[in-house]
DNA sequence: CGGCATACTTGAACAGCGTTCAAGAGCCGA
DNA sequence: TCGGCTCTTGAACGCTGTTCAAGTATGCCG
């Protein structure tokens, strides 16, 4: 029975979980399929447009659902990210580089874009605050991510991404309340 | 004359500056260094702290100066750094692993958590807010890099950065006009 | 059934990579 | 002149991503 090219990407999605990006090689994706590495170039252009599809399998769980509260529709997606990308290593450096290839591959990101719409923020600023947040959910993963390799200590860091997040919620759900710039700041 | 581990750290940040983290390799730093590649690992413990010696040094020259005004001195301290890791292929990327493993080893971002003490904002959410707006500057940096990289447009990044700014500096200099949660949020 | 195209895999090679370490070189104070 | 220290070399180890002609299997057509 010939390989198939989600049997590949699953594989690799399962290495890199277990034993993160460094022992996740073609030579050993290849081995772990019981095939030469030459084979996997067949379903794979390379190991870059690998890694993305691998990035979209490990957020692919991840559940889009609605309920009506976009404020805490967002906080819970953006933990679900949290909780789907924390253990598997190197996921955020790896998520991140495919949200930058391509932001509307993901769909999780998607459905967070549209949540923030539901918020009634529009236009530009959507964008914004979607790069913003999406920013931030990932670059606090790949952070504790890089402390854990180096043996740091991570703690409160969940409790520091849930402040980060409350303070852009806080503006995002009350844009008109404050206004743009203090007085002195307009002045100079 | 031997070789000074400043000289290391100097040729590998011109070299990432050159060509990008991709041909920065240990034997290609030492050819460029005139020496065979066992001898940086006198100067350098491996790759790795090579590469945070260099995220240090691309940010160097930026300057951490004081107006009195803190919201308009953390936007020309932002853009000041994307000015000058933008320019640095793979930058954004050195540079948040530098940021990850050792928050108070870049001069730069201290100083912005100094600013944003400046703002008022004290405490556990000084460090929040330090974290998202590093998350968003060195995450917005990384994504363009990596788009250009890729050969993608790039068009409105920085609109979209300066944008994200501002939304966080709008909740930071009026902590108090927004009420924590949305009515609906509190019942449910 | 024979033959042929398509789908897929192999084997082998290319040109690199980070890292280690015994041995050697150059210098300096005694 | 003799250690002893700082620093570099040479060589090797075991990896890496990627390419490609040649090979094997599978299924369809006549």
């Amino acid at each position: 029975m010939p390989l198939s090219t989600d049997e590949v990407i699953d594989t690799a999605a399962e290495l890199l979980r277990r034993h993160g990006l460094a022992d996740l090689s073609m030579r050993r994706l290849a081995t772990e399929l019981g095939v030469r590495p030459g084979a996997l170039y067949w379903h794979v252009d390379n190991k870059q447009t690998l890694l993305i599809r691998v990035a979209d399998r490990v957020l692919a769980d991840v559940p889009t659902t609605t309920t009506g509260a976009p404020a805490r529709d967002i906080r819970r997606l953006l933990s679900d990210i949290r909780a789907a990308v924390l253990p598997v290593p190197d996921g955020g450096e790896v998520v991140a580089l495919g949200y930058a290839l391509d932001p509307t591959s993901v769909q999780v990101f998607v459905h967070l874009r549209r949540l923030i719409g539901d918020l009634g923020v529009a236009g530009r600023d959507r964008a914004a605050a979607t790069d913003l947040i999406v920013h931030h959910v990932l670059g606090s993963i790949a952070a504790q991510q890089d402390r854990q390799l180096a043996g740091l200590s991570t703690r409160g860091a969940a409790a520091a991404f849930d402040r980060g997040v409350a303070l852009v919620l806080d503006r995002l759900t009350q844009p008109a309340a404050a206004p743009r710039l203090a007085p002195q700041e307009e002045a100079t």
